[in-house]
DNA sequence: TTGTGTAGTTTCGTATACAAACTATCGTGT
DNA sequence: ACACGATAGTTTGTATACGAAACTACACAA
């Protein structure tokens, strides 16, 4: 029964997260300028764990430093989404497809493992208060729900592997998520509950291809709210044509 | 002319190298204690940038940090290994079609640009240092040298953040590499030179199909060495059957 | 305009101190 | 003998202060 959010955790663990989370949701827009001093008196706390938060979030690809230069806000990635998309289909894609074959197993073999139906009702609760989310308009809340969704399916996986990875790179998923959410996300949204549906189903084919096509889906979304015209020569995946 | 090792670099960036080293080349085995009074007094610098260099191991996965009770050397991804494969061959996939892409691309409007030529540059003595270091049976090299090709590779492809992405699971494919250098270091270093070609010829599906196999290999030699046995029951890819 | 020098700012590292939390050891009771 | 809990020791986490090192920006001169 962990805190799971930042409410009183230790300081380093809290600064590290609001930090990300004002990244993430633009209060510190990219390019921005982040002094220790600054951080410190803004929360309220010394210098040291200021500094190793930003090497946390150095080493996860939101801030850059420059040796005795500081560190300055990691630049939205726009123009690397297309790869950081096409990395994520393939991870995800595993995730789903091992998600399935697991559940699958768990059933035929009787009773499921305690961990497992942990993992499940988790991923359940997170449906549904992701569709009261979008109910009550509150897209705000999407992007975090949205990495739970994703990140329980990696959990349900049971592959400790596939989770760790996708957790290096959720943050910045969800980073781009948010600059999207009021375009398409009431539609992603609803597109989990039926990959979460093939995979308890056991069908794995099913639920690998409906995650393909779901982070498909937010990779076109992306690509097309921002433009980006070099998607003619470099798709890397043509997964189904019109 | 960066120093490119470390030899007078800021004491946080050289003992995190320091540490990174000793982790993946055995000398502190998976499941060792590290304490930063020690690793301070080993390098003779104080707990504060030990601690910084620890924060940013952990967040690349060499250790493992609780709070208040310290890190550990995280446990060889043996049973990961599999994932962490199959995530480097979509990756590593792209980066060599690409690369390959972009060396038509070069050639075709008559002067290659500066930074590909000086990347293109990087690569051709590597390979020249890595035949040299098989010559002599300097196998200790290969682990370094490897990462620095395929890390040569996605800076080849252009891609910012392919080559991020590879970055950040380098070490730990450096990691798995040095524990197979002695049984296919040899072998597997004979590949790299025809990848390059493929690449030099623009044949973008030649380079990613030898990438592929490359990957492939690693990864079929590694499981077979340490005999996983539960690559009957989650084998992600059946790409040839015998 | 370009180059250079200087002042100011910020990071980086050191040293010390103390509170908080974990680990291990040792006893006690059943 | 074994499980359980208190206790002492160790280690981490944070605060604070200080100095050195390096980057940035601005002014000035050629």
């Amino acid at each position: 029964m962990q805190p799971a959010d930042s409410e009183d955790a230790a300081p380093r663990q809290r600064v590290q997260d609001e930090i990300r989370r004002d990244i993430i949701f633009g209060a510190l827009p990219p390019g921005t300028r982040v002094t220790e001093a600054a951080l410190a008196a803004k929360y309220g706390i010394s210098r040291v764990p200021v500094r190793e938060a930003l090497r946390m979030l150095e080493a996860e690809g939101f801030v850059e430093s420059k040796p005795y230069a500081g560190s300055t806000v990691s630049k939205i990635p726009v123009d690397d989404a297309e790869d950081l998309f096409f990395v994520r289909e393939a991870l995800e894609s595993a995730t789903a497809r091992r998600a399935a074959h697991r559940a699958a197993a768990q059933f035929d073999s009787g009773a499921p493992s305690v961990e497992w139906w942990q993992a499940r009702k988790v991923l359940a609760a997170v449906l549904d208060e992701g569709d009261a989310a979008v109910a009550q308009n509150r897209l705000d809340l999407l992007p975090e729900l949205n990495i739970r969704f994703h990140l329980g399916v990696a959990e349900l996986s049971g592959s400790a592997s596939l989770t760790a990875l996708l957790r290096q790179i959720a943050g910045k998923i969800e980073w781009l998520y948010a600059t999207d959410v009021d375009r398409r996300g009431k539609e992603s949204w609803s597109e989990h509950r039926s990959i979460l549906a093939a995979i308890d189903s056991g069908n794995s084919a099913n639920a690998e291809q409906l995650m393909a096509d779901h982070v498909h889906q937010s990779k076109v979304g992306y690509l097309d709210r921002f433009s980006v015209d070099k998607n003619s020569a470099l798709s890397p995946e043509p997964t189904f044509a019109p």
